[in-house]
DNA sequence: TCCTAATAGTTCATAAATGAACTAATATTG
DNA sequence: CAATATTAGTTCATTTATGAACTATTAGGA
């Protein structure tokens, strides 16, 4: 007989879910600000404030999303007025996605709450266990990143 | 001028694209062994091999589902002999989630590529930090998992 | 008890994400 | 320097996930 199965071992449960409901918190908020685009596309923000002007293959790498995907997020942030796409010069091929004034200041309002929950909701932890907590996502990330699938 | 944003220490960017990144994962191996259901459905799975005989409502509050993704799901697993529904006697509204004796297999499938992947991805990181980062993201999940709308 | 809430689940229309086929531009190679 | 292959992005058909309306059952209050 198998031992009880421990579903908090296992990050493939952990992140599904603590992602799901970072996005039940963080979806009246964005309705509340007059933003009516899925919470997926916090994603594209994220690494647009990172550092703006890459392309849709770059920032499909990044999401872990195909290209359509991309293409379809990308449409409704430049219908929001929050990015905007622009050709290459070098490489007529690419378009660079580029932040606009108030794609940059929705990024505060995102700190913010990223802050006021992690404040909230992990009293129980020290800093230093979050930020391990942190280090260690980092680490599966960057490690698996560029071994998917190379369709994206 | 705002400081420099850094993505890594966000939970919601990370949990996001290490979920994506199992999913990935675990597709093509899902598929291989002839499984033609989304990767998301394992989700449910982990809950059920946690302790089956549960309804549909709690696997959705757990889940951070809808109760009509819930449905849509098990539709799946029960087409490939994964799981069956079972009316509760005592309360004739709720159906009670079983696992087959195949849905208690896969477990051990799981399980394994588990423990693969943790072993090749994080070998920089020691099995303390990484328990401290499953019990922080445990805490997150728990602490918010009650507090979604009641829609679900 | 009877009448009205509330609840669990289903169904169906809609939204969101994907895969495959297509276009335009650049890279490669003979 | 053609001819072909590769690449980034778009478009559209399909799959997956959701919200809202509906059914059946139980709970709660007059």
């Amino acid at each position: 007989m198998l031992a009880d199965f421990n579903p908090y071992h296992h990050f493939g449960f952990l992140t599904h879910r603590v992602a799901r409901l970072m996005d039940q918190f963080m979806e009246p908020m964005l309705k509340s600000k007059g933003y009516h685009f899925p919470v997926s596309c916090i994603g594209i923000l994220a690494d647009l404030w990172s550092g703006d002007g890459i392309t849709q293959k770059e920032l499909g790498t990044s999401m872990v999303k195909t290209k359509s995907s991309v293409n379809k997020m990308l449409e409704a942030l430049e219908n929001h007025g929050l990015v905007t796409k622009k050709v290459d010069p070098d490489d007529k091929r690419n378009k660079l996605i580029f932040l606009t004034a108030k794609g940059h200041e929705f990024r505060e309002l995102l700190e913010k709450q990223s802050l006021f929950y992690q404040s909230k909701y992990l009293q129980e932890h020290s800093d230093e266990e979050i930020n391990i907590a942190k280090s260690v996502l980092k680490s599966i990330y960057l490690n698996l990143k560029d071994k998917v699938k190379t369709a994206y």
